[in-house]
DNA sequence: TCAAAAGTGTTTAGCATACACCCATGC
DNA sequence: GCATGGGTGTATGCTAAACACTTTTGA
């Protein structure tokens, strides 16, 4: 047996003792890159499907302590923002009896699976994150991961394709009632980029004096000095995130109709 | 040993044998009476605190049917608005520790409680529901189940008063994009009773004449003839909901800025 | 005839939308 | 000097908000 296979017979074991039975967290994780709205995927070993990333919840760890650990572990990120959109929970969705064949190519035994929570209920959470600073850690069910233009998505494992929709359906409602971009934008940015952020999330073009309008009146943004020239044309301005402000705004809820 | 303990005991195996374990469903249920806001709670015997009512999902059963089908033998309600809003992994929000007092009142011996998941993760429901309807089911683990005004429930068991406040929260805002009321008001209402709902659950009061004339215009309500008097003043219209409209109203989001 | 509550229409103000010209830079 | 993209202000229209008088009814 090769040391993979006993790296992922390892992993069985610890699932069947060390978390939660019957409960597991998917993650939407969101990224931004040239003008495009991505998703992070990833492959398991003898498998050509694609699937979104998880985790699962140690018997005494709180549920978001557990989310973010998952992801730290997964991504290298600490700041990030990460919500739950939703819980999901039809038996179809994860039977380890779809995904048999896999399991038995990864080269584990009846016993191995046997033990195995039937079926999980899964809690949906989406981040956004800045592409840029993500490092990915493989484990041993990660033969592959990459990002995916969101509307490039193939048809994934399980409902994980359902996911995706739906975590975007409420990242785009988020966006009428809270502000986004930290963490998901570096620390310094252009207008343009901030408003290409929001067309991409949204799928739709907006008006840029409108756009910068309503940005600066919200008070959100520190403007900083001259760009340097990136083309031949006028430099736009650097902006930053006024954390505090911003912060105060998540919590207000309510602004930011677009 | 009395016949109600018996029968707890047999809830409590149940528990352990015939569904998901560390999975439970919480509900906010809400009811609408003499223009009040009212949610539905329940007392265990033995115990002087109250709690929401709840539900656990079977083996072979998606969620959102244990979901509904949990609340239907508790309310013995079919049609209810039912609503998913956030699940809940706090690890000491249901530890049995906590109430284990209670427990050894009711007869469980340490065997009984041995084996019960250590902690669970709760999915929050909320429903909104016509009170006039309801006929409480009671169970063994029911002393006594009444409804409360949302401003004047007493301090709950766990993390319930949390969730109420959390699922007020979002019935709030799904007011802003969702028409509400069917479910919540009898057959026929009348416009100062919708309005007397509205007004509850945001806890502010409306312009009668603007709140009209925006209910008219979204073409969910059909009209019907006089009301009978019910005092010394003009009759009302009686008003009923176009459930064709309200469903495609409901589909659309977006609307219904309040 | 008076009090209590419901029906109804118009005016106003604020905000989102639409829209155009000037400016800096690199080639 | 010209093409590219960024910066900025104003005019308009729509819709939400503010607002008052008339009608019905029971006591």
């Amino acid at each position: 047996m090769t040391e993979a296979k006993t790296e992922i017979r390892e992993l069985i074991r610890a699932l069947k003792t060390d978390y939660l039975p019957s409960v597991s967290i998917d993650f939407v994780i969101f990224g931004f890159h040239e003008g495009a709205l991505k998703v992070l995927l990833l492959r398991w070993p003898y498998s050509t499907d694609w699937l979104l990333p998880g985790g699962r919840v140690g018997h005494t760890e709180n549920l978001e302590d557990a989310a973010y650990r998952s992801l730290r572990e997964r991504t290298g990120l600490d700041t990030v923002f990460l919500q739950q959109f939703y819980t999901f929970g039809n038996v179809i969705r994860t039977t380890y009896f779809a995904i048999e064949e896999i399991l038995v190519q990864m080269g584990l035994t009846p016993e191995d699976i046997q033990g195995l929570p039937a079926r999980d209920v899964s809690i949906g959470y989406y981040a956004l994150v800045d592409h840029t600073k993500l490092n990915s850690v493989p484990d041993a069910l990660t033969e592959e991961s990459r990002w995916w233009n969101v509307d490039e998505v193939p048809k994934l494992l399980f409902d994980h394709n359902e996911m995706i929709i739906l975590a975007l359906k409420t990242l785009r409602r988020q966006l009428g009632y809270q502000p986004i971009g930290y963490n998901l934008l570096p620390d310094t940015f252009t207008m343009p980029q901030l408003q290409q952020l929001y067309e991409t999330i949204l799928g739709q073009s907006l008006d840029r004096r409108n756009f910068q309008k309503r940005m600066l009146s919200y008070g959100i943004l520190d403007r900083l000095d001259e760009k340097k020239s990136t083309g031949a044309h006028k430099a736009p301005y650097w902006y930053r995130f006024n954390v505090a402000n911003y912060q105060k705004a998540l919590q207000e809820e309510r602004m930011f109709i677009m």
